[in-house]
DNA sequence: GAAGGTTTCGACACTGTGTGACGAATTTCG
DNA sequence: CGAAATTCGTCACACAGTGTCGAAACCTTC
């Protein structure tokens, strides 16, 4: 059950598969086996189609594992773009990061597979520095323009780059600990970056509690 | 200068080349043709070894690019490692980074036609994962002893990721324009790290100057 | 209901990376 | 000279990723 729905019309042989049925099928063998030990091979077999119809819907076997993050690449873009310009530079940034990252409780269970294997398999660095490079240039383009500069220039890739790497680091410790919500450790990271790291604001971690 | 260049009492057949000179031809070509388009037996041919060789001295096609970095990584570490405790963590830190990126002139273009494929080639992508997280971890280890957290807690780990990020950005715009010293671009982006990015201090790129 | 257009798929072949196994080559030591 | 040590080359293999081409399956139209 892909997404028959809208059969009206269509003309040619219907999909054997879809993008999305491929990617709950990698997503388990990953986990279930290991990313390494996984061939696409198993993940085209097990969905039924052959080795060279994966590589129509995913241009690489790591591809499968960043619908969700280039989703959230596009929301943050959006919702810079209709931020206030009266707000402070970081303080926007920090806005549109976090409520990019809302989820609904029934998708954390995913994304928090999701997010471990992106954070522990050292073979998917060469897709992550792709997709990290688009999310970092959703942020210097708008601190480029906010701050009247090139977004290629010194500061508005600082940001983007600095931005990207606390988000990462809460990414991380939330897989790991699986105890508070999101965007309380993201909230934290981007605080600790906005005070520059001051001795004064490293002393306290989120502790296990809320959702 | 890579080890034993005196014979003295060394049993076996004498190697063929040196890590070190597959890393100046694999330079050059990587910078002739691109790296993409240089294959293994390229390099190897050119050293006049077989392709098997190529990899008893790397573990895959990028690592002949990362030598330097890593050196670089150690000498991060035993600065640190002797930093004056009186310092704030993040100064101790900047003072770090920057003595270790203090270069001979000489060895200047060398480190420019590196940096510019670590920047711009999309497939080192893979490689440099590792590698940074080496970087980072030296910084993350520090930092979380210095305020008594786990390295691999929230904040030694998002400042270690953070420093990293900034770094990569001076890096990066350095060899793209190649105008000031690279320790005006660290220091520059590492301040701004420090304040916070506030938006006073987003104003000023270093300017085409110096040596 | 046959013909033609459209879309997806499978089979095949190919390049290149990375790895394991094993024997040959080259040097020093006894 | 023979033995031990070390590096190298050849062969074989698994897998990712790509191009090509024809077949399969569906729709529309006559």
């Amino acid at each position: 059950m892909t997404e028959r729905s809208s059969s009206a019309g269509r003309r040619g042989r219907p999909p054997g598969t879809s993008a999305r049925e491929l990617e709950v099928i990698a997503l388990r063998l990953f986990t279930e086996r290991g990313f390494h030990e996984t061939t696409v091979d198993d993940i085209a077999s097990t969905a039924g189609v052959s080795r060279r119809t994966f590589f129509r819907y995913y241009e690489s076997k790591a591809d499968v594992l960043w619908n969700e993050f280039d989703a959230e690449v596009e929301t943050i873009r959006k919702l810079l773009a209709d931020a206030s310009a009266a707000l402070p530079v970081l303080a926007a940034v920090r806005e549109a990061v976090l409520a990019a990252n809302h989820y609904r409780a029934e998708d954390v269970p995913e994304l928090r597979m999701r997010m471990h294997l992106l954070s522990t398999v050292t073979e998917l660095g060469a897709s992550s520095a792709v997709h990290y490079d688009a999310w970092e240039r959703a942020i210097s383009a708008y601190v480029g323009e906010r701050i009247g500069q090139p977004a290629d220039s010194l500061y508005p890739l600082a940001v983007g780059r600095v931005v990207l790497a606390a988000c990462r680091a809460a990414y991380e410790r939330w897989s790991a600990r699986a105890d508070a919500d999101l965007t309380v450790y993201l909230d934290a990271a981007l605080q600790a970056v906005a005070d520059g790291f001051a001795d004064s604001s490293l002393t306290t971690e989120p502790e296990p509690s809320g959702t």
